[in-house]
DNA sequence: CGCCAGGGCCATA
DNA sequence: TATGGCCATGGC
């Protein structure tokens, strides 16, 4: 069993096709991506919906927008997410981080992982989420999903995010497009069929992968 | 009512 | 390097 193994066998259950819940027409599609990556730190997707409505409702839609924004505005938009307190700071910290490569389109084009990774609130899976999803980069996503059904087949248990990266980005070649398909697969068979428990038997670290996954 | 959700930051050892 | 506390709302 190899890793295009499992993409083809999730593929063949679950069908989907170009992911990433968008489901409002307000927002520019690329920067709601943004948006929404953020909002779903550690946050059930449904959560998410509620904030981005939010945010649409008070016409904060947009870099321009949010950059100016008044914070506790941004608080009241995005309280339905959880963390709002942080992730109103977060989304304006990068609608500024945006707005200083003069358009959107520069900073498309021209932003680097190791830039996103310098702004305040954006991790290693956030960072590749916005690579990957808005950006259109061929960077593979790794979340807690991923660890958890990975171990749980049997694969190696990775120590740190940047090693389950380079396992995936080495080990499977394909374009941006299978990289989406594929993260959107593991997620919609985790939800489905992974849930927290029962824990991770056969993962090498036991007890550890099972409190983390 | 308790568990969980598509993390990340920071202090600590 | 890694572990623990913290952030917080809402679905089930």
């Amino acid at each position: 069993m190899d890793t295009m193994s499992v993409y083809h066998a999730l593929l063949e259950h679950h069908k989907t096709k170009g992911w990433w819940p968008i489901d409002h027409d307000f927002f520019p599609r690329e920067f709601e991506i943004i948006a929404g990556a953020i909002l779903t730190q550690n946050t059930n997707w449904i959560n998410v919906e509620k904030a981005l409505k939010g945010l649409e409702d008070a016409g904060l839609t947009s870099p321009e927008a949010l950059s100016n924004a008044n914070i506790k505005e941004i608080e009241k938009s995005v309280r339905p997410s959880g963390f709002f307190r942080q992730k109103a700071q977060r989304l304006k910290i990068f609608s500024v981080f945006i707005m200083d490569f003069g358009s959107f389109e520069n900073f498309s084009e021209s932003v680097t992982r190791e830039e996103l990774l310098s702004q305040k609130g954006i991790g290693p899976e956030t960072a590749d989420s916005i690579l990957l999803y808005a950006l259109g980069r061929r960077s593979f996503v790794i979340d807690a999903y991923t660890k958890r059904i990975f171990t749980r087949l049997g694969f190696q248990c990775f120590r740190t995010y940047d090693e389950w990266r380079e396992f995936f980005e080495s080990n499977v070649t394909e374009d941006a497009g299978l990289y989406r398909e594929y993260h959107a697969l593991i997620v919609e068979h985790a939800k489905a069929h992974c849930r927290v428990k029962p824990i991770c038997e056969k993962c090498p670290l036991g007890s550890v992968c099972a409190r983390k996954f």
